[in-house]
DNA sequence: CCTGACACTAACATTATTGTGCGTACTTAC
DNA sequence: GTAAGTACGCACAATAATGTTAGTGTCAGG
């Protein structure tokens, strides 16, 4: 068994300016294509592997698949399997889950908010 | 010469959901392995070529040369060249890159202050 | 004279990510 | 009986992202 708190998690903090540092790791999955957007899917709700794939346009199976399980691996997202015909699972959040997906969410509410002004800018420049 | 607002700035909301959306672009750029970095180190302050390559670990020239002609492009980078030699050339944020990167920012910490929790999971789970 | 700094670009090689199609094992709906 | 839904895994192909190397032109420093 590992310590409950280990002395990182009391003591140390990510450098994402660091290349070693294991936090351009979460990074990644978490700003990954579909992780953005598979958090805040899953923000307003707990849903079905296939609720997602409807949720989410233009994500594969093999995809969604993946990026659940890089977020599970994190510990931001919990699967819970139920044993019945036709198979049943559920995907949420986990408590870390709720904190990212909110960070996650405002900077998707800006992108939504401001992508017009943006893209203005592509049709004026050419 | 185009309007100076157009309709899809003024009524028009990004969806990024949507597979077909343009949104989904911004999202690349501004959550591309880099541009979360470029975005937060020029929040700092403005910065020139070589001061983000040795800022950021691990971004080669060319990477990062891409990465900031994508936010170049989307009107949240500004780049000035001062004709001398050797070149100089300031990069800094836009009013628009200031609004994203404050929401990137906020992401990012998340991120550093929870790496290590995240981690610990990870050996836990091997 | 030789090197390095500067801010890149072009060409090429290599990963990483993503897509496609098929198979699973069972059930309900048509 | 046939198709579709369910939640994927696997193999392979294609595309996108990223890395590597070399080169540009000028000038300051050793």
């Amino acid at each position: 068994m590992t310590a409950r708190k280990s002395l990182s998690q009391r003591l140390l903090r990510g450098d994402l300016m660091a290349a070693a540092c294991p936090s351009r790791e979460v990074l990644r999955h978490v700003t990954s294509r579909w992780g953005v957007l598979v958090l805040i899917a899953l923000e307003s709700r707990t849903c079905r592997f296939s609720e997602l794939r409807r949720m989410i346009g233009g994500v594969s199976e093999r995809m969604l698949a993946q990026t659940l399980q890089w977020l599970e691996r994190d510990g931001l997202v919990s699967r819970r399997a139920l044993e019945v015909v036709p198979p049943h699972v559920e995907y949420s959040l986990t408590p870390l889950g709720r904190g990212v997906a909110a960070k996650v969410r405002v900077l998707a509410d800006w992108i939504e908010e401001n992508t017009a002004r943006i893209a203005d800018g592509w049709v004026a420049a050419g």
